[in-house]
DNA sequence: GCCACTTTTGGCAGGCTATGCCACAAACGG
DNA sequence: CCGTTTGTGGCATAGCCTGCCAAAAGTGGC
């Protein structure tokens, strides 16, 4: 509870923004776990203790604000339309970040910029998706095992990622709820019905 | 050309099967490339040459299939509508495995079971998605970078991917292109619309 | 002021994936 | 039979990741 104990050379925050910097200068691949801990000032195996993998690097914040998506399904009242709720879940689960506009760009920049990142197994993740399948599954009367459900889930999850990274690169709003509700909505009338608008 | 040389353990195709089963057996994640050379009878550094990587033991024949897609877009007819010319080119695009129906069932349960398989990093899963978005941006006379289309790619490649998953495990049908046409139909008219169905 | 306790730090060893280099083995053609 | 071609596999190396354990650096109690 109180400061017992040694005291961290950095806190948490600064020292993802730092390592996720020299990440995006070198490139993902390029930028070896030796290279960040030098740069940020830690012996390789503190920097694995503040990120288990490379990758934590990375997707670390992102993994745990996914966390919340199902709990914020689950209080959904009954009477918001599927589509309001998938959406009004999926933009609050990204925004409690806490973290600075130029930061969340760059790591949704370098996950853009890396195939090797772009979908990673990570547990949240995939509890992410399975939240939004069995949301889709309960509110539509089927099985969480159901086709439609469990593609559903892929495609939302897939087309939240995508506006993430493509607002990260291209866009120009400050926040990216906008695109990301904007590529939700295009997804939910069909792609080629959004187009003709 | 002719059998110059010394002649090959065994042939491609069947120690992908074996080594699918192996990988299958133990799991993705239990199962290393030693496990896998002991049980096909071959050195590690062997097994390396006819699959780069690990995962390309799994992803492999997809990813060869996957790499017609674009040049099958590009003969498309341009009176050919948008949704079917995609639904056509991407089940054409994995029809032609040659590999018999069991093994790619086994191959894509391995995928769907393995989050760390879901999606991997490679140049032809990259450039399957974005020949769906240079197509799309084509027919809808926008950019190939225009959000809308960067979206498509990724739900369309998801929603593949998870149809061919799901039929993997679930599905009953011998082949899985009816499972992938009913996935993409229903991305193509949203899916809230094709659950009111 | 000194000691005990807590927490961070980091060195060392080891396993796994992946790759480059090189030597050996095995079949074929002339 | 010999040279060529091609598969095979050992050795070494780099990088990611993990478990274990000892040293460092604070705080609180006596």
């Amino acid at each position: 509870m109180t400061g017992r104990g040694r005291p961290r050379l950095a806190d948490a925050k600064t020292l993802a923004a730092r390592a996720l910097s020299v990440l995006d200068l070198h490139g993902y691949r390029d930028c070896t776990m030796s290279d960040v801990a030098a740069e940020v000032g830690l012996s390789i195996r503190t920097l694995h203790r503040y990120f288990p993998t490379k990758a934590d690097i990375v997707w670390g914040p992102v993994d745990t604000s996914f966390a919340t998506l199902r709990r914020r399904l689950d209080e959904t009242p009954i009477d918001v339309p599927l589509q309001v709720a998938l959406r009004d879940g999926i933009t609050a689960s990204f925004a409690d970040h806490d973290e600075d506009e130029l930061t969340t760009r760059m790591r949704m920049r370098l996950i853009g910029r890396t195939p090797e990142l772009h979908s990673h197994g990570s547990e949240p993740f995939v509890r992410w998706r399975q939240a939004i399948t069995d949301f889709v599954a309960t509110r539509t009367g089927s099985e969480p095992t159901a086709l439609l459900a469990v593609v559903a889930g892929a495609a939302v999850q897939a087309t939240t990622m995508s506006a993430l990274t493509w607002w990260a690169t291209h866009g120009a709003a400050d926040d990216p709820v906008g695109v990301v509700c904007e590529a939700l909505d295009a997804l939910e009338v069909g792609f080629t019905a959004s187009f003709a608008r």
